[in-house]
DNA sequence: TATGAATGAGAATTCATTCAT
DNA sequence: GATGAATGAATTCTCATTCAT
């Protein structure tokens, strides 16, 4: 009798796939993935024709999840100061919280196999901050600045922080706060 | 007596191993390597005893280029805000000019095969942005900052401004003005 | 569920490494064996993880049949010439039906790759005949002679005796008896 | 700086290679005998073509060596017990006090390239001991025994006598006392 | 002639993927 | 569907031999 594909099993895998990933970089083999969620050789492929379609679907699921945290009881009608304070926080927080992620979505995204569509599917996260940034300039809030600049910005100070912190977990307050006042200023400062 | 080892073929392996690994990451095959050297097999291990032994050397031989590319006319004796500003534009110059370099030293920085050693090796650079930090904090010029704060800054935004370069190379120095002012507003404003 | 591991595969690999290593010696290409025994080359590693795993294997094994060969009906009531005969018959006949197998265990024993382990446990045959001697010499059956050298000298003139029947098939009874004879004559002489 | 005449240079590759065969088997690279012999990797190829060649001139003359080293002082007039027991005696000192080149030798003898005219070449020593065999046989010293068995009969014993004393070396006497012991035993005794 | 770099055909493994059970 | 053996192309590295210096 034909067992349903088990939700499970390929959960497993993406688990299994992100601790390995994280620590040997995708040039791990599938066979240390499968043996890792407990499953054979030969079922990683009845989940994912290729080895590159798991890498997408990791790709696309780690980033579903930190949309997810980020954007999860947002402020939409907050001041500026204070949406985007939300946003920092979530996202460091989800960057400390996830570690074995976070390192994961990096070798991922450092390489040729995610497709473009895929890719620019994820951008919610950041179009929210892109949109941010357009109507604070208008309200004089934030300095202009070319587009896309804000929202990189926060995304580097943000991950530079999640690196601080994991060098020196217990200064994690203090770095995040830190890191927020450096944003800010970032954002707001006049030439 | 013998035909002596050649700096050029060296090089040529270094250069091509700086193009394939931007390119495909460090798994590239170092067969891929010598023949984009020019060069057989065989000749690769005459040079490099193994492939971690080219990563590292390679690891080695950007960061020295980059240090030197910034460090170069570095103006000692001006003020902080000078003194950063000369090393935030060569930073981002360097970046923009050496893109593949720049990509290729991603990818060893994410591996695990560099040597503690080697890794260490290479902080002058930084260093030099963190001496600044203190000096700069003692005479209230910058705000008071977790130490590696400011260095790691500086990074993380000087390479989110090359890689807006990367994709809008119209627009470099409109970004590169952009981003120091950033950077400044980051390390200056109050909380 | 899945093809179970076949042991004729794996008797076919040891069958043919017996035949690559007697011709060839132990640095034949395992691609020479999996081909010889029309197993992919792939398939050679999931029974033997390493060549010196598959070497160690096939020394075990071919002492284990030699062994067996010598040892069956081993009439272990007879009296000392009996029991020294049948050894001796057996096994100048098992070297002489088997001249692959032998030439193989002779590479394999010259080699540095057996671990100590293996190579002790089987000396089960050879320990046979060192009790012979103790206990002939005591019964003033066999001459007093170092202790080993009994069981050795049956192997050198063992050996010999198979080489020359190698050069010589039709000579092979006159061959044994004579050999026989000269085993009888070296363990009970005066001085 | 006084190079070395060539053939010094010769014997060393011939006693480097001595040396590195019997450690490690004649599939040891040519770059290790070279850099044994404190000589070129290079030079080697101008004292010997191949490999091969090597090997084979190697066996040349460690046979000459052991023929010169058994056959000096032969006592052509003696009888038959004091001409066998001058050469038993010679034979195995010489195994004993080269064990390395013995070593080698055992391995170049498994092996497929000696040429068939170097190996005939080499039969002078145990030429020696058959025509001994034929003489005494005439004259009712020792059994009739089937041509080449009384030397091969010398060469096993004697082999399994220096092993002996390899393993226990201030046994030396003993043992060689009782191996010429047995071979007398061997070739005299009535059936 | 001596040297050791250059070469490229292997060598032992590994690994994504397929397929028999 | 689940399993893990089977496959063979690809990978890193070695080595006998050649050749430029």
């Amino acid at each position: 009798m034909a067992r349903p594909r088990s939700d499970d099993r390929r959960a497993s895998l993406l688990a299994a796939a992100t601790k390995v990933f994280a620590e040997h970089g995708l040039s791990a083999p599938t066979s240390l993935i499968s043996k890792t969620a407990k499953v054979s050789e030969g079922s990683f492929f009845t989940y994912f024709k290729t080895k590159d379609e798991l890498i997408n679907a990791l790709y696309r699921e780690i980033r579903l999840d930190l949309a997810a945290a980020v954007m999860n009881g947002f402020p939409r009608k907050a001041n500026v100061h204070d949406r985007l304070e939300h946003i920092w926080t979530r996202y460091v927080s989800w960057g400390v919280e996830n570690p074995v992620a976070r390192r994961a979505l990096k070798h991922i995204s450092m390489s040729n196999v995610i497709t473009e569509a895929v890719r620019s599917e994820g951008g919610v996260l950041f179009a929210e901050v892109e949109r941010l940034q357009l109507d604070a300039v208008e309200q004089r809030k934030l300095q202009h600045l070319p587009p896309l600049m804000a929202s990189q910005a926060l995304k580097a100070l943000a991950e530079m922080t999640m690196d601080l912190i994991a060098r020196q977990p217990d200064q994690a307050e203090a770095f995040t706060s830190a890191g927020f006042q450096m944003l800010w200023g970032a954002l707001t400062s006049k030439p």
